[in-house]
DNA sequence: AGGTTTGGAGAATTCTGCAC
DNA sequence: GTGCAGAATTCTCCAAACCT
């Protein structure tokens, strides 16, 4: 079942043998220390630029303490995150690899991706639309559970505080557009076509069940808006209001290609109404503004994963490419109750020249890691492993639609010209695979990715097993 | 021992929503 | 338009856990 550590594979030995001639050349013996001169840089930061809402620090999540202590604590919980590894661990090792590769005069091709990371890459990956129209016959009134279609690209401009529209940042106006596309469709005609003053009445009456703000305000968002989410018209001596489309919208965000599948949230989180952590009534218009990009972030998540199918991603990468700091991810997630959950990929029973091969000959940032529950044999083992991204399961009010609305939409884009292309690359160095038999063909296919797919273990998740890498470590 | 990263707590800062 | 309370966010520091 497992490797026999006392008799590593011969991969592992010729690792350790290259490694050893290595350290006789450099006359490196005994204990090493990593040399202070060669730290690696801190990943760079993000830009967040200031705005009118705030990008910073967060509120200490109110949830329990480090995942650690939460780990060794209260056996009730550990299923939860059944793993005690933690990030850091991951960035030592890569750290580690990166040292010792260096002194070991070993130069490691450069993966495409790792380029060019800092550049903007908004106008491909940013994507979002509702759908539209409604067959008249089945409108219904409109209420806090009335489902909001939005597309994971839509979302993910929402939450990205460098997507601006007219100069604005465009999480307020996309919220307001969302609201009256949906009021629209359901409880009018569906052609977007809304005087001033139903919308005022909708939007801006205190007692009204939409509230969002006065009429003020709304007279200044939807100059904010103006051109990419509605036309303000003048027609019979009153302003009337013309929504564009779901799919202009898009583009008006710069998105060039939905991607992800379309994902419905109840109107109360785009309104924000209700803190989903507590449970509780939001009622100051700040809170409110957070819940629903909470709701954005669960939707982001909710769309990017196939079906029942939840692929990992790294809190960096969702930094990195959506401008969205690891504080507003943790605090969206808790609002929103996004669960998340770790991942590895166990590689073979746990022996020191093991794991320094695989780091140094192989590449990969492996850690030593106690299997204290037995998760992966028996208990208390260790393995060699690596750590992978967290997977994030979104809450259940966020729920994914049929695909037709976003090919549909798609068409639209295509039509409307955008440019498309930035950042459709598939340079990924990982991919994660919904089944075993598509790792494996791909890990054929293509020798320069790693191609996982999850082990359906008796553990009921976490554990992932790379096809191209040649595993020693079996269920 | 000295070094790394992460997450948490609390301080500090930013910026909104609201009332006037 | 303006000022302000306070919510949201970031910053800073610390402990934990682990590595060499």
């Amino acid at each position: 079942m497992f490797l026999d550590s006392s008799n590593p594979s011969p991969d592992i030995l010729e690792g350790q043998r290259i490694l050893l001639e290595k350290r006789a050349e450099l006359g490196i013996t005994g204990q090493q220390r990593p040399l202070l001169d060669v730290r690696l840089p801190n990943a760079p930061k993000i830009d967040e630029t200031k705005s009118h809402l705030p990008e910073t620090a967060v509120s200490p999540p109110p949830a329990a303490g480090r995942d650690n202590a939460r780990l060794t604590g209260a056996a009730s919980q550990h299923e939860a995150a059944p793993f005690s590894v933690g990030y850091w661990q991951r960035e030592n090792a890569i750290n580690y690899l990166k040292l010792r590769q260096r002194q070991a005069g070993i130069v490691v091709k450069r993966k495409a991706n790792e380029t060019a990371v800092t550049n903007l890459r908004l106008p491909a990956s940013v994507k979002t639309v509702v759908s539209q129209a409604h067959d008249p016959d089945q409108r219904t009134a409109v209420t806090h559970e009335t489902a909001v279609r939005v597309f994971p690209s839509f979302a993910a401009a929402v939450l990205n505080n460098e997507c601006r529209i007219n100069d604005y940042i465009v999480d307020v106006a996309a919220r307001l557009f969302l609201v009256l596309k949906t009021i629209d469709a359901n409880e009018y005609d569906g052609r977007g076509w809304l005087s001033w003053s139903e919308a005022a009445r909708l939007v801006a009456d205190k007692n009204s069940p939409f509230y969002l703000y006065g009429r003020r305000q709304l007279k200044a968002i939807l100059k904010r808006g103006e051109g990419a989410f509605w036309h303000r018209v003048n027609h019979r001596h009153e302003t009337r209001i013309r929504l564009v489309s779901r799919a202009r919208a898009a583009a008006a965000v710069g998105i060039d290609r939905l991607t992800g599948r379309e994902t419905a949230v109840p109107l109360r989180s785009i309104l924000g109404l209700i803190d989903e952590r507590t449970g509780k009534t939001a009622v100051d218009g700040r809170a409110r503004m957070a819940n629903f990009r909470a709701a954005m972030l669960a939707v982001w998540h909710g769309g990017r994963q196939h079906e029942e199918q939840k692929k990992p991603i790294s809190r960096r990468k969702i930094a990195r490419v959506y401008n969205v700091s690891k504080y507003r991810q943790r605090s969206y997630a808790a609002r929103a109750g996004i669960e998340t959950r770790r991942n590895i990929t166990p590689i073979c029973s746990y022996k020191k020249e093991a794991l320094t091969a695989v780091r140094l000959v192989d590449g990969i940032p492996a850690y030593k890691h106690f299997d204290r529950w037995g998760i992966l044999g028996p208990r208390g083992a260790a393995y060699v492993a690596r750590m992978l991204p967290n997977t994030y399961t979104p809450p259940s009010f966020v729920s994914q639609q049929k695909r037709n609305k976003t090919r549909k939409a798609n068409k639209t884009l295509a039509g409307l010209g955008i440019m498309s292309g930035l950042g459709s690359g598939s340079d990924k160095r990982r991919v994660f695979h919904r089944h075993a038999k598509a790792a494996a063909a791909a890990a054929g296919r293509n020798p320069d990715r790693d191609a996982y797919a999850e082990l359906t273990t008796r553990v009921s998740a976490g554990v992932w097993k790379n096809y191209q890498y040649r595993q020693e470590w079996q269920p």
